[in-house]
RNA sequence: GGCCCUGUAGCUCAACUGGAUAGAGUACCUGACUACGGAUCAGGCGGUUGAAGGUUCGAAUCCUUUCAGGGUCACCA
């Protein structure tokens, strides 16, 4: 559950300035200057009195009384303040509450800021690379890509709302042994098949080939004697891979098709997903600039040569290996490419900061980057960083291509959308939709279980993704928060155009308290993401807020015609405007009746 | 073997980066509608936070040690 409890350390509204006044009288109290880090303000938990906590224990060393007697003293200071109406004092925790009336204010001044959370561009804006997805052009997209592009798209959207210029970037792996298996395989078996005639999307054509390379390999292997020689087919692809780097017309031509096939398959993916790129970047390309660097930087001692002729660079200063970045024959390696491509990214954009996407199994590699783009000179290097994710599960276990147990990411979306279809379908509170009403609703829900669920897990830990759990209307799952959407549009629809009401004229319900404290907490949220590189902060949270509001809607009446009727509403739009640009920021439109 | 990550209810995940009695969902059991949308809500059951020490007023969180799982240490990407 998130609960935002610390959100007083940087919250812009005005309990920041209730923050400030809590320290100031408390200084003055004090007679000294007590520093800012004794603060520490969090949200009362539930199972005590109060709206917020104040911790007691560090200030015992300005009191010099023991902690009952500071606890009294320093409640007796808060409740000068006009925001704080009372207070009660659990052992080392002060808690206090606050008056209804800052809670209307908080209210108004939710409802009348203007992208409410979100930064606005300037000019002055920092500008964010993102790299994600960055697939390899021999297979279409999997499992594993997608928690990369959600999770890439996501944190963009999250930096964009913080104001930053945020430029979505990949780079596509379309050079080298593995798009040459693929191009060998289809020469010698393809009978000059394509896409289109096989009326077949262009990555899975291209994968399949690669997958028969895989296996005539396995044959051949298993036909030969001496297990060390070089198969026949393995060669001819080592072969083609050599005359690819002479740039043979031939060759050339027949890896701009089969890649130009690949990247029409992965455009349709990318669209499913709604996903674009501002920039995609080739390592076709990339990898002779690498190669350019690493061999300028020679003679300036950065890296050393050894006897075979390899380059390399010496990281054990940062306890680090060595690591090779040009072959004995001259050709590049990964880390080639990547510096290359590091560079031309920031000829680009000058970016203020740049983060890479990847699994988890890169950890290693990104580390090196960064302390070998420091080693070149590259002041900027400081800035780049990793989000890194772990393996993507099935309940059916674990997800190996080598096994055939991998789950493309057409076939996952085609079936979560189908899935979502049956229900409604099943449900007869649509019979009034058109085909393409049901099929948009079909999208929407069936997308929004698969990301919420995959999107709600912490990035850098292994998770199981269950189709059937995620899709479930009930628990922590997208459909559950999408539904309470629909819900509260639904209220607001037989209220049209009602006039926003920030007054209670009751004494504000609980439930009504904590939802205003969780809509306030909105842009710390986002915040707290963006610092951490986090997105499943922001789905926790719109969990946890759709939950309450689903509470507050079955205990309190909102629609019955009373004074109180009109702030109940306003806080009701207030949510649903909340849950909306939560779930955008993740990638996750909301449907308006479902 | 070196380095990195993870270990929390039967299962899937939280715990706002050191705060109170570790919370949700799911599964299982029990309740609540002549509906502002029951695709909801309320209650019950379920824990030695892998284990052992240590630091602290306070530890799932930080430090040691240890066990288990994963990753990585390629002239692969």
């Amino acid at each position: 559950m998130y609960v935002g409890r610390n959100f007083f350390k940087e919250n812009f509204m005005s309990l920041d300035n209730l923050h400030k006044k809590i320290t100031q009288s408390m200084c003055h109290f004090y007679d000294q200057k007590i520093p800012h880090k004794y603060f520490q303000i969090h949200k009362t938990k539930s199972d005590f009195k109060g709206d917020y906590t104040l911790i007691v224990f560090p200030f015992l060393s300005f009191s010099k009384k023991d902690l009952e007697a500071t606890a009294i003293e320093m409640g007796n200071v808060l409740q000068e303040i006009e925001e704080i109406s009372s207070f009660n004092i659990v052992k080392g925790f002060l808690n206090f509450n606050l008056s209804d009336l800052f809670f209307f204010s908080l209210l108004e001044k939710s409802f009348k800021t203007k992208n409410f959370g979100f930064s606005s561009l300037q000019n002055q804006s920092q500008t964010t690379l993102v790299e994600f997805s960055s697939p390899n052009t021999n297979k279409p997209l999997h499992l594993g890509h997608i928690r990369n592009n959600l999770l890439g798209f996501s944190i963009s959207n999250i930096f964009k709302a913080c104001g930053h210029n945020v430029k979505m970037v990949q780079v596509i792996n379309d050079r080298g042994i593995h798009i040459c298996k693929s191009m060998l395989a289809w020469l010698k078996y393809g009978d000059g098949k394509t896409p289109k005639t096989e009326n077949q999307k262009g990555d899975f054509f291209v994968g399949q080939y690669y997958i028969l390379f895989e296996k005539k390999l396995k044959e051949e292997q298993e036909k030969m004697k001496n297990k060390n020689d070089i198969p026949n087919i393995l060669r001819e692809a080592q072969e083609m891979l050599i005359k690819w780097e002479e740039k043979d017309p031939e060759v050339l031509k027949l890896w701009n098709k089969m890649n130009s096939w690949v990247y029409e398959g992965m455009d349709l993916t990318y669209k499913k997903l709604g996903i674009s790129f501002d920039k995609n970047y080739y390592e076709s390309n990339t990898y002779l600039d690498g190669k350019r660097i690493v061999q300028n930087h020679l003679k300036k001692n950065t890296f050393f040569t050894k006897k075979d002729g390899s380059v390399w660079i010496d990281l054990n200063e940062f306890n680090l290996d060595e690591k090779l970045l040009l072959r004995s024959d001259g050709t590049a390696v990964y880390m080639t490419q990547d510096i290359g491509t590091a560079f031309c990214r920031f000829e680009d954009f000058s970016f203020d900061k740049m983060i890479y996407v990847t699994g988890n199994e890169q950890n290693y590699h990104f580390q090196t980057l960064f302390k070998i783009l420091e080693k070149l000179g590259c002041e900027w290097s400081v800035n780049c960083s990793h989000l890194s994710y772990g393996m993507v599960d099935l309940p059916s276990g674990k997800m190996k291509s080598r096994e055939g147990t991998i789950v493309d990411a057409d076939d996952l979306i085609s079936k979560m959308r189908q899935d979502s279809r049956n229900l409604i379908k099943k449900s007869n509170k649509f019979d009034d939709f058109s085909e393409e009403e049901v099929q948009d609703l079909s999208r929407i829900i069936g997308d929004g279980a698969l990301k919420y669920f995959i999107l709600k897990v912490d990035a850098k830990k292994n998770m199981l993704f269950n189709p059937k759990e995620s899709i479930d209307f009930n628990g922590n799952t997208g459909p559950f928060i999408q539904y309470t959407h629909a819900r509260i549009i639904s209220i607001l629809r037989k209220r049209n155009n009602f006039e926003p009401s920030f007054n209670s004229f009751d004494s504000i319900h609980q439930l009504e308290k904590d939802l205003i404290k969780i809509i306030i907490d909105f842009p710390n949220c986002i915040q707290l993401c963006k610092n951490s590189l986090n997105p499943s902060f922001l789905a926790n949270y719109v969990y946890h807020l759709a939950k309450t509001y689903n509470k507050f809607y079955q205990k309190v009446p909102i629609l019955d015609g009373s004074k109180n009727e009109k702030f109940r509403l306003t806080i009701s739009k207030k949510v649903s405007l909340v849950i909306m640009r939560g779930m955008n920021l993740l990638g996750i439109d909301v449907p308006n009746r479902m």
